[in-house]
DNA sequence: ACTTTAATGTGACAATTGTCATTAATCGCT
DNA sequence: AGCGATTAATGACAATTGTCACATTAAAGT
């Protein structure tokens, strides 16, 4: 047998960031080299460190994972980054893999999965939780940059009027890219886009 | 000493699940007696595991952790409840003291703390996230239930017509809940009342 | 029996939102 | 310069929403 895998974490739970580093230390043939709690640290840490494998949640601080990934894919690391989020949206996915990711895996996931899943992407084999695999021939974000921020800002209540300040644009315009995002998405009015925009992970 | 700790553990995140599980296997005078995903299953554990502690999610199926922590404290099981979650907000905590739990915690806090805390909690003590003692003496939930239950609706982007179907009532007395919770929480439409409600924990 | 109180409904009006057709300005491209 | 595409703005109108004053009804006290 050959030296231990060595793994890199970044997730900003707490928690969640000490229990996965006791689990996989469990395994005998890897070692946690590292602990991080934002995007920007875990960059920082994987090009000090060296890892074989950044395993890392999307949602965080500073960076996000995603972020991160591109980040770690564009530079010489030969470092496998390993999403690991609670989201099963195909949004998500979609960019992931864009960034060069070798694994998306859930958090709903049982525990014993995920030392396999990390031997399997040593392997260089990818691992997709099977969740999403149906998903992810589902469609493409049609949401133009404009519309979507102006989705944010009403999904948190906030008026065309206060939009159209946030974004430098007439209420008139704010009002259109709106109507514009409910029909493509379906919806009758902007706070139920909101919603089926972040429920496809777009938002 | 005296015999190990002996704790359930229920929470639905599965991967979060079994790290929590290795992690408090790692301290010598603590035992992790059983594993539930949902609340039904840990009722059901605790009366046949007897354990010294659960340490629970709020947000699970089938039952959450504070109707889990109700059932337990009705109970002749003299069983400590700590609350484990990621939302720091006050109206959850209030209720979880109700149900008379002995610890509220956050998974974002860093993974040492945990064994700590439950020990300090097996001495009689009660563990209250730092986070949240402030906000503990905040106001209480000024909503009806009527007015909860169409903000909901509302959140969910159904508009005055449909949420009046669905909760048999006329269209004109939905608009007259939603303005009075808008008033209450001073919010200047619903959709904004909703997102302040549900910070606090009131939704 | 006679208030009081809470829950629900109505109607009216103003404000906000949704929709659409049309125009204007800007940019890249040939 | 001229063409299409993109981005932003306008105006008009209908629909939905927010607000409030005011019934109506049915318990719940006393």
């Amino acid at each position: 047998m050959t030296s231990p895998i060595k793994i890199l974490l970044a997730e900003d739970q707490g928690l969640l960031l000490g229990a996965l580093c006791a689990l996989l230390d469990l395994e005998p043939d890897m070692q946690v080299v590292g602990k991080a709690s934002d995007g920007k640290q875990a960059l920082q840490m994987a090009r000090e460190l060296r890892p074989d494998i950044l395993l890392t949640d999307i949602e965080m601080p500073v960076m996000t994972g995603i972020e991160l990934a591109r980040h770690i894919q564009q530079s010489d690391l030969c470092c496998k980054v390993i999403i690991l989020t609670t989201f099963a949206r195909s949004g998500y996915l979609r960019r992931a893999m864009d960034a060069g990711v070798k694994g998306y895996l859930l958090k709903d996931a049982p525990s014993d999965e995920l030392a396999n899943a990390i031997r399997r992407v040593m392997q260089g084999r990818k691992m997709i939780a099977p969740e999403l695999i149906v998903d992810a021939w589902e469609e493409a974000d049609p949401l133009s940059d404009k519309e979507r921020r102006a989705l944010k800002l009403a999904a948190d209540g906030q008026q065309t009027e206060q939009i159209a300040r946030a974004m430098h644009l007439s209420p008139g315009t704010v009002r259109n890219y709106l109507s514009s995002a409910s029909s493509k998405l379906n919806a009758s009015n902007r706070i139920e886009a909101a919603r089926i925009a972040r429920q496809k992970g777009w938002l």
